[in-house]
DNA sequence: GATCCCATGTAATCGGTTACATGATTCC
DNA sequence: GGAATCATGTAACCGATTACATGGGATC
């Protein structure tokens, strides 16, 4: 089975959720779905141009009083359609998620349990704001966007997020407890 | 701060722990670091090749009676001191998990929730038997390597293993619960 | 004879990051 | 005046996958 793109139809989903600037695309990815997905500018801009080509979505320039201009990017039914045969497409097999603490953890009998511990640590912290974030995501999406059609499924998608999170905080504390 | 190349390290850490041919690499990596590495024989063999040209490993040809011969790797004490210095390496920012299942369910509004459910059902019993998967490698380690110096090591990160995927399994099912 | 496993390797391609360039506006 | 934020874009590079090629041995 030949492997889709999916970042393509990452953008294509934000597109329906009010984003229309390439600039926004990225915020939102970064606010929003942190937790499972990221981009960068050098895909986002080229793929907005070959959506517009693909005839998914069309450009126009929004002319701002006092700003710069900027490009608003709004689907086409073609696009709606090609969202939904995505969406409607079979799951591809689960990538592996690499993990440097655990692969230096593997090697870890060549390596000093304090060091080890403070790796952990560190890990840890991150996962705690993490952790964090995902609350206050989960707050101002039940507060600002109850209503939208969208808040229930992000809310799916958060408690995902958080329980992973601190299916590993626990497993932090229990192996820092083990190696000291 | 300069991005590390991992998966020469992860080669290098795997030669210490008696895997000397390009072939069992790959298959100690595919049944043993399976849930938080992986890696291609297109990356192996040059990687193999390099470490050898940079002195942290030697190459000998090893000639068995009735099968064709191989290439035996064995790391040199300055490839010791290499492993020890990036175990020592401060980590670098956690990556991004990409997952399909939530970008998916992120944008559910556009789609079927009943073909929603199936989609998260296929991707629990992948979890199920991933499960499966770590109990059978947690037992042979027990088992066959239990006086090994590594084998602590190796269970701290089947462990982390078991409980991120129990964790997945469990928002599996009361996700499904919630979309029904 | 076919198929599977062992074993080594390379070239094309792809997805993605990074660095760089540009420029306007706002805030201190 | 300087920093931060908004905004768009490209080119070089890198890590990794995939497809392909080769060939021996074992099993059915």
């Amino acid at each position: 089975m030949k492997k889709i793109n999916q970042t393509r139809y990452a953008i294509l989903g934000i597109l329906t959720t009010g984003c229309r600037i390439g600039y926004q695309i990225k915020q939102k990815i970064d606010n929003s779905l942190n937790h499972f997905w990221k981009i960068s500018y050098g895909q986002i801009y080229p793929t907005l141009k070959q959506l517009v080509e693909d005839g998914l979505a069309i450009v126009q320039d929004s002319v701002q009083d006092g700003k710069p201009d900027r490009k608003e990017y709004i689907l086409t039914a073609k696009g709606e359609e090609e969202l939904r045969n995505w969406l409607k497409f079979p799951l591809e097999d689960i990538p592996v998620n690499k993990n440097e603490v655990l692969l230096k953890l593997f090697f870890g009998r060549h390596q000093d349990n304090e060091l080890m511990v403070t790796f952990i640590q560190s890990y840890q912290e991150i996962l705690q704001n993490r952790f964090s974030t995902y609350e206050g995501i989960e707050a101002s999406i039940r507060s600002c966007s109850q209503e939208s059609a969208d808040a229930q499924y992000w809310l799916f998608t958060l408690d995902y997020g958080k329980r992973i999170t601190a299916a590993e905080i626990g497993w932090c504390e229990d192996t820092i407890a083990k190696l000291k």
